[in-house]
DNA sequence: ACAGTCGGGACACCCCGTTTGT
DNA sequence: ACAAACGGGGTGTCCCGACTGT
């Protein structure tokens, strides 16, 4: 990897906190600049200019949240074991991008206007609504779950409620309301088992 | 109400629509200015900075959501019609505030520093919590919930999943995550019901 | 005079020193905020950008150069005394602007696009150019210069050799060459007298 | 010739117009880049910077501009045939550097710092003058021209007007101007001679 | 001998939030 | 309530000179 490759990585990863924390409209050139200790000409180089940087960094973001979220999932057996080591990753594992889901951030932050940043977050969300309904279809293929579950059901409601219960527990500083939200899609989950 | 008090009122209706939608740092003054057709010194003349407009506004649009959450919420008898009432208030009632719940928003938003307008959501958010609580804890009382059930966590739920697929929805442009949260919600209530 | 306006003409005075020694490309807005003591904000205020302060700045050097150097003038009675007192003007007088002949100056900086400074130039000097032929015409019609005198030759060539004198002056930075035109021209100037 | 020095050597004619006609300032790698057809790598090789390139730029561009107005003189008999043939030069021949008189242009553009440069045109002046004065204090010498002729003086007069002409002359893109001047250079000349 | 890459630095222009006069 | 004024910071652009290959 030549040089200006690891640059721009390195930059891609600074802006990646720096946007998921502060916003695109909060995040300044500036603090981007403090963070790798490039200067502008040092950024633009490698950029085209503020808001592809924002595109790249929500991409390196969300990757590694995903992984985050997906990590050892695949040690478990079984659909109900993996959505709860899913569940239990994303409320305990903290990924290398601090501020929080780039999901729910960006979404918020992209609510107003750039829609191309919107558009990624809407096809990140749809990826990993996807991968978890996978792993509910294939569990009733397996006959682990019950039949007529909906997949994209629990799927939403696993995301949305995940999602809310990170807000809630970001702004009281403490992991309660996402513990009980964590309970709770447990139970809904083993309330889904085949018999 | 003085022609001043009722353009102060205005002022804080338009920038609570605005500071919703584009966030604190997304708004401008000017933005404000066109919306309310008044100049920077206009606006001064009433409010001391963008900070103190912004709590203002924050605390009009989040007035105005928990009222369109909360009507005809007494209309209803027993705790669980009540709790369907919010829910299904918070699924179609459109506030007068245009872009999406200001809880939500604002704790995204205020995330990196901004503390004043944090501590006001998190308020918010611990009212709206209790109300509901309340609600639930008014249905032990009378036996229409079973006893041991746990309110806060029950509440907690509660706005965690609505918040969680509000977000979802604003992302689709379509309700439809919004009724699947509200169909789980209703079905959890209905299994709190006493015996 | 409203604050504003001392302010516009304070920016336009400094302009006028920094663009006629540094020119077009060499002066930067940090040179006129240093120089003025306000920042980007209060300059850009009062003009669209450089180009247009450099345009106005023009104006207000010319102008202080060509009063200096029409400065007494019409004490003087007749055409050689009035044209000599030009040339001693020019030689002796430094005006408010300082750098140089802005009409010089102006012209070699603006030789490579830049029309509309260049424009500007080519006006000043064409009007430098009739007013000093009028004074000629004006004393052959009273018969003080000999008839058939080629005014607007008379003029260009005082213009030219003043220019280049002033070149050559600034250049040692002694007034030698200017002297020597001076007295040339004023020789000149004396052979042209009717009989 | 090496190749090497060929591409040096191209760079620096090159560089001869682009500075004569834009400025130091004015001028950009990029500018030379494009005439060369080099890339910067290419140009640094040959040269510490962009201020030993303009030095060796203007070298190139006065011997230039000096060689055309010495054109054919040698041919003349006599000093002010010499002299008038320098004139004409002047006004007629075109060097293969564009953008001017080298003098006139670096004198003007380097009255703002750049000593080196400034330096360098000070003495191509003094050479200038000298070879004139020279050719006066021959044919004084000769007898051609009358005694106490002041021989700096007239080479002072020549440049001054003809490079204050050809300001005017480029100024209105016609050689108006400078006709008038060699008219009346011609005439002084032609009033020098002995009896 | 030259090309391409890289990054520091400066620059122009713009806009924002705030203060001041009126 | 407005208008003008101003300090400050933002983005995007360009340029220069050094460095890395080849």
């Amino acid at each position: 990897m030549s040089k200006g490759d690891e640059t721009r990585q390195r930059i891609v990863q600074e802006a990646a906190g720096i946007f998921n924390r502060k916003g695109y409209e909060g995040s300044s050139l500036a603090d981007l600049m403090e963070a790798t200790g490039l200067r502008k000409g040092g950024i633009y180089r490698h950029f085209s200019g503020k808001e592809q940087l924002a595109l790249e960094a929500f991409e390196y973001a969300w990757g590694a949240a995903r992984d985050a979220r997906l990590h050892d999932v695949d040690f478990n057996a079984g659909a109900i074991p993996q959505l709860k080591q899913v569940i239990a990753n994303f409320v305990e594992r903290r990924g290398p991008v601090p501020g929080g889901c780039p999901l729910l951030n960006t979404a918020i932050d992209s609510d107003d206007g750039n829609d191309a940043l919107r558009e990624r977050v809407r096809k990140a969300v749809s990826d990993w609504k996807k991968r978890m309904s996978g792993i509910l279809r294939a569990g009733m293929k397996k006959d682990e779950l019950r039949a007529g579950t909906d997949a994209d059901a629990i799927a939403t409601l696993i995301i949305a409620s995940l999602e809310g219960g990170l807000m809630l527990a970001r702004l009281d500083k403490n992991l309660t309301a996402l513990r009980v939200v964590q309970a709770h899609l447990e139970q809904l989950l083993d309330s889904l088992a085949a018999d």
